[in-house]
DNA sequence: AATAATGATTACAAAGCGGAACGATTGTCA
DNA sequence: TGACAATCGTTCCGCTTTGTAATCATTATT
């Protein structure tokens, strides 16, 4: 059932993935605008960490959507070594589709469930989620497998 | 939610290969073994089909594992240009070995439920991923997101 | 004031990826 | 029967992605 679980979870982001791909976003991207919508602010290498990734490459990752105008780089007043990464109103704006998205998304997977099993079924995931000590909304899977 | 069954399936898969990494395995090659063990000898190109990787790249792949002791490529008399894989005993013996890492991870995995909650979770699931239309045993996560 | 530590960045080498092309074998069809 | 297309396994190759180490600027430590 670890098995179901896990090939569920791949077809579920992989679906995910063709979907964002009309935003032209991957996964991590809509990651990082996530992460930013939540908590702005913070420094490139917690959010490298979060997204599980070295710092050396989230540069050019943040590189990309910094040049498509969605984030911003504010140089921090008082620790001048680290930026503070925010999201533009270009980047609000993408987030608002990246969020109808989701919801079509959520809905085209749970198809075959009624809306009670659908809520039984987040309840029982949450609850393995909680105990397996996942920190919710941050995805392991952007990095590889260690 | 597909956004929870997304981390959560990461996150097993995740575990799931650090500890089949003790058998000096990857989670593509557990595949293998596992598909050879309910349909042996099958051609190399149904079998990188149902892995989800080119033709190309399973040649090197099955190549390690046959390098190791663990298949078999045998000739096919009536048609001699596929091979028809097989597991020897020592890929048998190890088949074992992963069997009990299996049902270690599914205890491990979900911990959090009761017995009763944890086969409502798999029947939940199973509906899902039928309605999905996923073929069961056939991981679509070792391959890249397109 | 000197040295260590931290964040962002660059440089770079190694591995992984899939498509195209090739030889061997088999199917098709006149 | 012979020519041609199709299939399987394989090799080749360019491209991308990956993580580590070195570098520079800034801050903490002593």
């Amino acid at each position: 059932m670890a098995f179901l679980l896990a090939q569920l979870g791949a077809h579920a982001a992989g679906r995910f993935a063709e979907r964002i791909a009309g935003l032209d976003l991957t996964p991590a991207q809509a990651g990082l605008l996530r992460l930013l919508a939540r908590t702005p602010g913070r420094s490139q290498r917690e959010l490298a960490g979060d997204l599980g990734m070295p710092p050396s490459r989230f540069v050019p990752f943040a590189d990309k959507l910094e040049e498509r105008g969605l984030i911003e780089r504010r140089r921090n007043p008082d620790d001048r070594r680290l930026y503070a990464l925010h999201l533009t109103p270009e980047g609000f704006g993408l987030l608002g589709a990246l969020r109808e998205v989701a919801t079509a998304h959520e809905e085209q997977t749970c198809q075959a469930l009624s809306p009670e099993e659908h809520e039984q079924l987040g309840a029982l995931l949450r609850r393995v989620a909680e105990q397996q000590g996942l920190t919710p909304g941050v995805h392991p899977g952007y990095r590889s497998v260690r």
